[in-house]
DNA sequence: CATGATGTTGAGTTGACACTCAACACAAAT
DNA sequence: ATTTGTGTTGAGTGTCAACTCAACATCATG
């Protein structure tokens, strides 16, 4: 069973030793935001909002991205703007790509101006 | 240079013979809506809505829904689901890629299955 | 001229999203 | 006992995207 979004976040937090308080100031929300989002009272933040409690966090913001199904608006720009890049995404939707296929792309991604 | 959005889709639908009216009635819009969009008075539709009429028109959607910036749902839901399709996203959108380097990307996916 | 088919315009609606604000509860410290 | 720090809750708010509806204009055809 996948943790709730609420409760990693909590986790997160707690981790650093962070109160709701603090963490609601530097990321730009109210702290009573931040109880309902741990205690799933509300739906998860908008994920440009989920990207800036990653980084307070200082943790990457796939793993709480991925559990709500959500794009960051510049990621969601990137490709949106790119007729290439929408036909890539197509033909990747129609092959249903694993976790683990998804990551060779990556690396071969990474290594494709190594001429 | 670039066309309008509006004029890209006039063209589309006269070219198609098709009247603004049954245009609409196929995609389940408005007519009057059709003819705000076709004379930019309003933004471009919905992502997916766009992909019914590019559907209705019978021509590939990524021209038009790439002039808008926006992604379709279902793309959106696919990539926003897993954190290795989230971390390629974000690389590719730090390497800040060409067309002709999404391409390239499109043919190594295709070949992904090939062993 | 009147009917029908087409396109245009202004104003309004609808629902979802992403939160905020004020009030309260509880525990530890002073 | 009151201040301080923390978390919880109910009710509301503001914004915006994505349209709809009703009215009117234009033109060709019978």
């Amino acid at each position: 069973m996948a943790e709730t979004f609420g409760q990693t976040l909590r986790d997160l937090r707690r981790s650093k030793g962070m109160s709701q308080r603090s963490l609601a100031e530097k990321v730009g929300v109210d702290f009573s935001y931040i109880s309902k989002i741990e205690n799933n009272r509300l739906p998860p933040p908008a994920a440009d909002t989920i990207v800036k409690i990653c980084e307070v966090l200082s943790v990457p913001s796939e793993e709480l991205l991925s559990s709500t199904g959500k794009m960051p608006t510049s990621s969601k720009e990137m490709i949106g703007t790119s007729s290439a890049a929408l036909q890539f995404i197509r033909e990747a939707e129609e092959m249903n790509l694993s976790e683990s296929e998804w990551e060779q792309l990556t690396k071969k991604l990474k290594r494709l101006r190594d001429d």
